[in-house]
DNA sequence: CGCAACGTTGAATACCATCAAATCCTGTGG
DNA sequence: CCACAGGATTTGATGGTATTCAACGTTGCG
């Protein structure tokens, strides 16, 4: 498991290069100190690598540091549901950390760095530091709205509305976060055919529509929103106001 | 707005009927108080009633002490996602509580009765009971984890496969939390459809063909499941191990 | 140079949506 | 008791959306 994984450099908490950006809570200075100490190093993957499987009981859960990645789950037969994707800022693990057994898979979509944890320190944080703990289940909450959100789109969105959906929504999620809006969502077709419940040709079929009206550009490395507005509207998709968030 | 709401009296908690039910851990003695004092009062709707609207600050969450409801978002021309379903022993309004404002509506399925508590209480219940705080964050990480299910289940499974599973998933939840599994699921095909992302006409054909097999039984207020094990095998799903979980 | 991953396109087909209308059931009021 | 309304379910017909199968182009890499 985890092919590419390396052992980082630890870095002080303080110099996080999460805290500058504007997508982010700062902490308070204790609290702070306190998940320097929780931290126990730092993880390195490359794209594709395996996160976490499905079924293991891993002994760690992790904050996304830098890099993309994504969630997903199988059926027995191979056909792949992409769940959620994940960015800086964001737990990963915390399900499995909780009840023992991951159910989903986390799969690099990009290099990433993510900032590793012990699964069975999690509950000294929810006795030392309250207000950690209620950040910890503020994430998860959020996790659920989008989760929520995409199964709206799964579910009763057509295959044009979701494709729309689904880069306005990435891109929303990049921003704020180091990634800059300049760059490309660095997803495939069959990540996105896996995430939106279509088949790859008609995958291909839909984005070569929204290229075509030049709302979204595809090639070198990914996908790219040219038409954030135009791309939101047509999905029938607001992104809601932004608040700074909480991470770990 | 809660059309069909009741004040109702005040039960203790020692006395809550969720304690007896196999599906659910009992509490330490200084949990069982401090959740009763937490506790606000109760809340009886009826079937039809918006227990939590979209868009709204309620000043509550709740915990269901009884009865079915689910959770649901729209788009603005109408379309209806259900995305979970709400039983016994589940948390309802803790998105709204913790990120401000309901990102989805909750109606009651059937007559519930709801525990009550206040939304700016519930940082206390982190500052001084860190092993209910704990147990919230577990309530939401398997939230999660059934919303994963879902949209597995409408992005990459067929309509009978869906049919079946959901089907199964709803028998597997109310098992244990007082329901008994002899009592029928109450809801009609207008709710599967929009559960599984189909239409009413393609879902009552598929209810058709599971009927026809005798898999499952529909009528006299709802669905029920005849054939747990075939159906479950049809829908490829696999219900896990269940282990007795918190709720406050 | 061969292979693998990704993207692209055409053709045939299947699944599911839509439109339309009929039936059944239950609760309500006359 | 019956008429009636409304919700829920059922069925047929038709068309569109999306899947499947198949093939080919491109790029990057060992």
């Amino acid at each position: 498991m985890s092919t590419g994984a390396k052992a980082g450099i630890q870095v002080p908490c303080s110099f996080c290069p999460l805290r500058k950006q504007p997508a982010f809570r700062d902490f308070a200075p204790e609290e702070l100190e306190f998940v320097h100490r929780f931290k126990k190093g730092e993880l390195r993957v490359e794209r594709g690598a395996t996160v976490l499987a499905e079924g293991a009981a891993s002994a760690h859960f992790y904050t996304v540091l830098a890099g993309w990645g994504f969630r997903y789950k199988l059926l027995a037969d191979g056909r792949r549901q992409i769940v959620n994707y994940v960015v800086p800022g964001d737990l990963v693990g915390l399900q499995g950390t909780l009840m023992g057994e991951m159910q989903h898979s986390v799969e690099a979509l990009s290099a990433m760095t993510l900032c590793v944890f012990d699964r069975e320190r999690l509950f000294r944080l929810y006795e030392k530091h309250p207000s950690l703990a209620y950040d910890v289940t503020w994430i998860a909450a959020r996790e659920e709205c989008m989760l929520d959100e995409n199964l709206l789109a799964v579910g009763r969105r057509s295959a044009t509305e979701r494709l729309a959906y689904l880069l306005s929504f990435l891109r929303d999620r990049a921003r704020g976060t180091g990634f800059g809006v300049e760059g490309r969502i660095p997803i495939t077709q069959q990540h996105v055919a896996d995430t939106l419940g279509l088949s790859l040709v008609h995958t291909n079929r839909t984005v070569r529509k929204l290229v075509a009206r030049k709302l979204i550009g595809w090639g070198e490395g990914g996908a790219a929103v040219l038409e954030p507005e135009a791309l939101a509207e047509l999905a029938h998709w607001d992104a809601g106001t932004r608040i700074p968030r909480p991470f770990i």
